[in-house]
DNA sequence: CGTGTCCTTGACCGGATGGTCAAAAATGAA
DNA sequence: TTCATTTTTGACCATCCGGTCAAGGACACG
């Protein structure tokens, strides 16, 4: 029963469609709110069927999120001493406002999850983006030192990309209530945001 | 039993204590993650008696949700013409980080809703959120024009605002678990959204 | 074809959960 | 104190839901 690395040609395929159900159907209601029924029906497949390929719903709910805080993270690693550090980061923000539009489920389940405390979480957020986030931090506070962009606290310079970068995504229902028909949030943000952070990095 | 206008003084009493309590476990678990015995639990109550007082689990999410509307609401409706421009908008970011720090119960309920698509609020936000929020859009139109204030997209303004500060109360897991222990991240925050909307609304 | 393994599912189980109800307890006006 | 009204609750119900299981199919390989 143990099937931690899919074995087969049916066995990788099946538990892909699973776990894109399941973002799907945990995205919109959140874990408690998700039942297997509806994942099973998203997937096409039988309740047992899943079970057959997950030992339990909360086993899916933890592969998808083990397996996307690597992509969730991507962006912020890209963020190096390469280049212009003004330019570093305004890459960053537009990588982030970018993965809102591709994925705001993945965006909406690690919402859900932190809004209600991150239960199954915890863990991962204080080693692994504590360490990375702590990482950058430090790369900015260089960046400051040299005079290169303002002095601004680095690990509140980075809440604020996180917060107004997946404000899009989460909280998309309004955001869209708000503007209204006819306007497209994302392409909007992407100026306003380049605007913002290079009126209060800029030296 | 129609009882939209409590009329004895328990009744008051107890809708009030329910609602308190249903306030802390929907903010913590969601709607569907909280369960009546949570909410009778908190609040002190039997179960069938929270539904004497309320027709129905979703009546009571409902109420709360309606009648915090015009609480969440409050500090945008105190901006206007008064005084300077910058002032008002420094003032109303201040007053909405403080509502992070007060009432993140609140913060958290409101988010959970949205994330998940707002399926109980559609109507507020397109009608009494929408009016408000194009009303203040117009008085910032207004700054603009007149050179007061740097040009930015007024909604994206309002949304920046939002997210920046309710980031605060609905990922303090998150916030919590980077900053790590001994920091007190509303009030750090404080200082830097100050710094923030002044460099970017610096005419 | 034969056979052992992998895959799939209908039927079922037990506990949780929203909600009901009848009757008991508390309250309050006369 | 009386008694009608309001409040409270233990017991109960129907449904939902995560999870099990045994048996039936599909598949690969000789």
């Amino acid at each position: 029963m143990g099937m931690e690395k899919p074995r087969t040609r049916i066995q990788k395929k099946n538990r892909e469609t699973i776990l894109e159900a399941a973002l799907e159907v945990f995205s919109q209601h959140g874990f408690r709110g998700a039942t297997l029924d509806m994942i099973a029906g998203a997937a096409g497949l039988s309740k047992p069927n899943l079970l057959y390929y997950f030992p339990s719903k909360e086993a899916i709910h933890v592969t998808l999120l083990s397996g996307l805080m690597d992509t969730w993270l991507a962006p912020l690693r890209e963020m190096d001493t390469g280049g212009d550090p003004m330019e570093e980061l305004r890459g960053y923000v537009r990588r982030k406002l970018q993965m809102s539009r591709d994925f705001p489920r993945e965006s909406r389940l690690f919402a859900n999850e932190i809004v209600q405390g991150a239960p199954r979480m915890q863990e991962g957020l204080e080693t692994e983006l504590k360490a990375l986030v702590d990482e950058k931090a430090e790369l900015i506070r260089g960046w400051i030192a040299q005079g290169r962009i303002a002095d601004v606290d680095p690990h509140h310079l980075i809440f604020s990309i996180w917060a107004l970068t997946q404000h899009y995504a989460d909280f998309d229902a309004q955001v869209r209530a708000v503007l209204g028909e006819g306007r497209d949030p994302l392409t909007e943000a992407e100026g306003f945001l380049d605007t913002l952070f290079t009126r209060l990095l800029a030296p």
